[in-house]
DNA sequence: TGATATTAGTTGAAAATGTAACTAACAAGG
DNA sequence: CCTTGTTAGTTACATTTTCAACTAATATCA
C-alpha cells in the first residue's frame, strides 16, 4: 500500500528529532551557566580537547563554516574565554587559545556532557551502543574510527 | 585520564551532524521542486499521511511551536499547496486540506523519502535497523510503538 | 449573564543562520 | 617585482527562528 510509510520511519525526521530532544538538555547548561551559543560551546571543546589551533582548523575539524566560527570566536573573546595571538610568519590568521576561564568552563562542561553520555549509554547494551554510535557516524561522514 | 572524552562520541553531537548529514539530500529534492522550507514539507506530510487537521493538531503530532506552524501553513496556502475551511461549531481553528497539488508534492516526496529511507537501510542488518531506529525513536522521546 | 480564563492562531521585534561579497596577507609564475 | 590567484577571516544583507505580545473566539463559573 502507498500509505504505509510514516514520517516517524524517516531517517533524517527521526535523527532531528533525537537530535534537538538530547540536545535539550545540555543546551540549557552551557546557555544557562556560561551565556554560550552552540557553536561557541564547539569552538570552545575543540581548543580544549584538541589545543591552540586557528580559526580554519576549526572549521575543518568541527565541519563548521568560518563565518560561524568567526561570530563564535569574536563572541567568546569578548566574554574572555579566549584569546588570538598573531602568527609572525602569516598575519591572516592567529592562534586561538583558551583563558583560564575558558579551560574552567571547558572542563565544567566537559564533566557534563561525559556523564551525560554515560547516564545515556546505561540503556544500552555493549552491542546496541556499538551499533547506534557507529550507525551514527557513518551516517555523519566520520570514519568509522 | 580527563582528556580522553571526545566530542565525536557525545551523543548529542554525532546525533546533530547525521541529522544535518542525512537530511541534506532530501532537503534539496522539497525545496528545489516545491520551493519548500523544511517546516512546510512537515505539515504536508501530516496532512497527507494522516488527513485533514488543524493547525493545533499538527503542532502536537509533530512538535512543532505554532508560530512555526502558522508561518508554514500560510506559505503553504500562498503556493496553493493546501486550503483552510472554517469550522462552524468554533471559528478559533480551521481544518485544513491539501489541494490536488499539495497532494501530488506529498506524494511524489513521500515516494521520494521512502526510497532514501530504503536504500539506507540496505547497509543495516535487520537487526541493527531495529536497533537503530528503536534508540532513536526513544531519544526522540516517541513511544517505542 | 457577565467577569475571567483559556485556546487557536497571528504578528512584530530580536536573535541566529546562511550566502555572498569583501579585505588583507601571502604565494606563484612570468 | 608585479600581476594574478589563493587563503584566512570579517562584514553586510537576506532568510529563518525564537520569543513575547496580541486578537478573536470559546469555556468556566459565580
Amino acid at each position: 500500500m502507498k500509505d504505509d510509510f510514516d514520517i516517524k520511519d524517516f531517517l533524517p525526521y527521526l535523527l532531528n528529532l533525537a537530535a534537538d530532544a538530547s540536545g535539550l538538555e545540555f543546551q540549557k547548561v552551557y546557555k544557562d551557566r556560561y551565556g554560550m551559543l552552540r557553536t561557541e560551546w564547539r569552538v570552545l571543546f575543540h581548543l580544549g580537547r584538541y589545543g591552540d589551533m586557528t580559526a580554519k582548523e576549526i572549521c575543518d575539524r568541527g565541519r563548521l563554516h568560518k563565518t560561524k566560527v568567526s561570530r563564535a570566536v569574536a563572541a567568546l573573546e569578548v566574554k574572555r574565554f579566549l584569546t588570538r595571538a598573531e602568527i609572525e610568519d602569516d598575519r591572516r590568521h592567529s592562534l586561538l587559545s583558551l583563558t583560564r576561564q575558558g579551560r574552567a568552563a571547558f572542563d565544567d562542561l566537559t564533566d557534563y556532557a561525559r556523564d551525560f553520555d554515560a547516564r545515556f549509554r546505561e540503556n544500552l547494551t555493549a552491542k546496541e551502543a556499538e551499533v547506534l554510535y557507529s550507525a551514527l557516524r557513518q551516517i555523519a561522514g566520520l570514519e568509522t574510527k
